[in-house]
RNA sequence: GCUCCGGUAGUAUAGUCCGGUCAAGUAUGCCGGCCUUUCGAGUCGGCGACCCGGGUCCGAAUCCCGGCCGGAGCACCA
């Protein structure tokens, strides 16, 4: 059969070039007409010429009608391709053979030697989030296997916990590897006494040099019982710091130099560096590989979510399993996480404390949790955000108002309102009718939380004194009508720098929303509570919020209408709060 | 230098494995309308991207080759 005489083929043309020019002015292209039916029709792709044909007469046709006509035929036709569809909340993609495994397990190991960051909520919100999709189990494991320069502190250990609970990552168990010492060393002995680890003793350059040059350090060709030997030595105390290091076989023709031979454990003078959980009790530790490599398997990882600059170190561990006879768990590199204009590094955020350029952990400049917690920035925001970047292997360089954006809705629905006015100006109102009773809602969409009530009551007869925003107040020139919030309108008579005068006017809010006049905030003099708000930068921002503040709890969370949302940290004699944004 | 990754709007992400329904979706941002006693939220519309060059193919964001750019690792750190 010609495809010119075939009616289903031409329906089916005829449809998709209607689709086509509805979606695109009115105008179909060929092109991609070809393109879906032949995706549809595999069947046709030898007589895609004589497809062309066909496609080009229908789609002539259809241009030739009018946009209006293509879209009433398309409307009773096929109503169904004209709805919208729903987006929806993007989905932490499948993790890599998770059928394989009976359970899910995953973990989040840092180093007890800082607290955390922005920077470490991909490995902790992306491994917890995995745990609970598959009803896995969630591993919170401390390395703090370095007594020497990346030392651990007992305070972190606290912390981390702490931030992992505000997280709401819950954890399921907790390893600590500094109690795990003798595991390890059963580990190590095993991997020696198998010949595939052994002692050396070379001076860390000759090693290089031999290694660079694929050959083996003399160390290598020992038997295991002399490496037995040498193992016992330096678990007796035999050696001194960095004159010996148990190495694992690898293969030296790997083509990369890092990888072969690496050091598994090595010396470390306790008595001069003692650890902070069990002092000089070792002076062999365990490095990183090592560790966290028999770490994993012992404790039944089967998917490890961690940063690519441990690419390298899977390389390295799969050699000790392959001496083991284990199997490797599945292992996710994630790209680094950055985000625009915080220290998202250990040691710059360590030695600005010390220097005394940032005022602790929780500096509203620092991307730490604590800094995020104590500006009013929710996990769930943190949470969202993380879900959304996923586990590419590129960095991602994060913007705030991505952040912002999440926690916005959050807060928006939960935080009550309040008036603050920034760096305030007295605004004198006269013709004032009577006295107002004024309540104003805490939440605008949510009129079971309450109200504050004020009473504005005129002095000297007719005259009321309100503060008001210097930065509205610079708009201001006279004959121009304001409308002060669930309040009265007013005509500005005269402004100076100190004082503004203004004129009763009405009181309807109608009448002004016609003309579209500015709202504005104010507090009522005489009822102003001394407010500094800290914002991102650390700078301060001074001025008057509502005495009803007075009542907030430290670690709420409200807006202040018209300038943002911030956090309390306390309210004494004066509020003191973190902006979050706007 | 060596060994690996990766490059889609300002930012982030979907699509890439397995070429066609992608004249590229979504979120955020920005612009405008509506709504709203906040400049918040909501809602409607608009703006904005496949790193570059070749190749294969009727057809390439997708496959191949070359280049450019970015990142990671190359510790007796984690």
């Amino acid at each position: 059969m010609t495809l010119v005489d075939d009616s289903e083929l031409k329906e089916r043309i005829r449809k998709a070039a209607l689709l086509n020019a509805v979606a695109h002015d009115g105008k179909a292209q060929p092109g991609a007409i070809v393109g879906k039916i032949l995706g549809e029709k595999v069947e046709l792709r030898s007589r895609v010429k004589e497809l062309s044909n066909v496609i080009s007469k229908v789609v002539e046709e259809v241009n030739n009608l009018s946009l209006s006509e293509q879209k009433a035929i398309v409307l009773e036709k096929w109503p169904e391709t004209q709805k919208k569809k729903e987006t929806e909340e993007k989905q932490l993609s499948d993790l890599p053979n998770a059928e394989k495994y009976k359970q899910i397990v995953t973990r989040f190991s840092p180093n007890p030697d800082c607290v955390l960051h922005l920077g470490s909520a991909r490995a902790i919100i992306l491994s917890h989030e995995y745990a609970q999709i598959y009803k896995g189990k969630f591993i919170l494991r401390f390395e703090d296997t370095d007594p020497k320069v990346k030392k651990a502190s007992l305070k972190f250990y606290e912390s981390i916990r702490e931030d992992l609970k505000w997280l709401g990552c819950k954890i399921d168990e907790e390893y600590i590897q500094s109690d795990r010492l003798p595991i390890y060393y059963k580990y190590s002995n095993k991997l020696i006494a198998d010949g595939n680890a052994y002692v050396c003793e070379c001076v860390p350059e000759d090693f290089r040099n031999k290694v660079i040059a694929k050959k083996p350090c003399p160390c290598r060709t020992l038997t295991s019982t002399e490496n037995l030997e040498r193992w016992e030595r330096m678990l007796n105390g035999g050696y001194l710091e960095g004159q010996a290091v148990v190495r694992i076989k690898t293969d030296l023709e790997n083509p990369n130099p890092a990888v072969r031979d690496w050091p598994a454990l090595r010396i470390i003078d306790t008595k001069k560096y003692p650890h902070p959980r069990v002092g000089s009790k070792y002076v062999v530790w365990p490095l990183y590989n090592l560790a966290a490599g028999l770490d994993d398997h012992l404790m039944g990882m089967t998917h490890i979510i961690r940063g690519k600059e441990h690419y390298t170190n899977m390389v390295r561990q799969k050699y000790m399993y392959q001496h083991l006879g284990w199997q490797y768990p599945e292992a996710i590199h994630y790209g680094r996480l950055k985000i625009t204009g915080a220290f998202l590094s250990k040691s710059k955020i360590v030695q600005g404390i010390k220097e005394g350029i940032y005022s602790g952990y929780d500096d509203p400049r620092l991307g730490t949790f604590a800094a995020l917690r104590k500006r009013g920035i929710t996990p769930e925001a943190i949470k969202k955000m993380i879900i959304e970047v996923g586990t590419k292997s590129n960095d991602v360089t994060l913007s705030w108002e991505n952040l912002y954006s999440h926690n916005r809705k959050i807060l928006d629905a939960t935080s009550n309102r309040y008036f603050f006015v920034p760096t305030p100006t007295q605004i004198t109102v006269k013709s004032i009718p009577k006295t107002f009773h004024v309540k104003l809602p805490l939440h605008p969409e949510k009129p079971d939380r309450g109200y504050r009530e004020y009473e504005i009551k005129p002095i000297n007869g007719d005259t009321v004194e309100l503060w008001i925003s210097n930065k509205d107040a610079e708009t201001f020139e006279p004959e121009k009508i304001i409308r002060l919030i669930e309040l009265f309108n007013i005509k500005i008579k005269k402004v100076t720098a100190e004082n503004i005068t203004a004129e009763f006017i009405s009181e309807s809010y109608e009448e002004i929303r016609k003309i579209k006049a500015k709202l504005i905030q104010w507090v009522p003099k005489g009822a102003e509570y001394q407010c500094q708000i800290v914002l991102p930068d650390a700078s301060l921002v001074e001025g008057y919020c509502e005495n009803e503040c007075k009542k907030l709890k430290p670690n709420t969370t409200l807006q202040f209408e018209r300038y943002g949302f911030v956090n309390i940290k306390e309210a004494s004699n004066k509020l003191i709060a973190y902006y979050a944004h706007k």
